[in-house]
DNA sequence: ATAGAACATCAAGAAATGTTGATGCGTTGG
DNA sequence: CCAACGCATCAACATTTCTTGATGTTCTAT
């Protein structure tokens, strides 16, 4: 099953709503490019720097991302470990999934 | 690129929308033994017919499930198309991630 | 025709989520 | 030491999402 317990539900349920939100996509998109610093982040996106600072906690939260401070710089990076997570529950959302034709009535 | 046009951005937010809650998730998980009606779903589940008519509305308008109706009864199941989707978005992410060690300096 | 079944839709309220501007906190350069 | 910087957090408000019960629609058996 996609969801086998209670916890690895939950999990996902906040994998994929970390990941439902345009800011965050975009926030993913750009630290594919590697580690950023907010103040990079907000340069680049043009926005409030505690608007973004709420995304990226959720992201983190969620697990997908990092933080690591260096002075009094904050840089976050994609969590390789999330994006295995994330490809192992579609793979096994594929796998498990009966592709045949119906066998179910109501009648 | 995660999201390499609006449109295609759009479409992400919506997708993981839709797996963002756990009523869904179990939706997605029952589906998973193949096409169900929204009787047997809501036999199932305990849960209000409205309740998981709105939740199925969800996700079938992110095109996660499709329906078909017999009669009476209108019939859902799982989108393979989607979940291609999915996973080509999740592969892309990990594909087109940058994993090595950052270069990026603020000071 | 009509009653009832299966499901969608709606309206109203409750709850969760996102935005904004202000404030707090740790760090660093002077 | 202290002022300024980078960022997190908070409070207040706006927006979105979810739930519930009622009503509407389509189909079928009689």
């Amino acid at each position: 099953m996609v969801a086998a317990t209670r916890k690895s539900a939950e999990k996902a349920v906040r994998l994929f709503h970390a990941l439902s939100d345009q800011t965050r996509l975009e926030l993913l998109e750009r630290l594919q490019g590697g580690e950023q610093c907010v103040c990079e982040l907000t340069d680049a996106m043009k926005a409030a720097q505690s608007r973004l600072s709420f995304h990226l906690k959720v992201l983190k939260d969620a697990g997908l991302i990092l933080d690591r401070r260096e002075g009094r710089w904050m840089y976050y990076s994609i969590n390789r470990d999330a994006v295995g997570d994330l490809e192992e529950w579609v793979e096994t959302l594929k796998r498990q999934t009966n592709w045949g034709v119906s066998v179910s009535r109501c009648d």
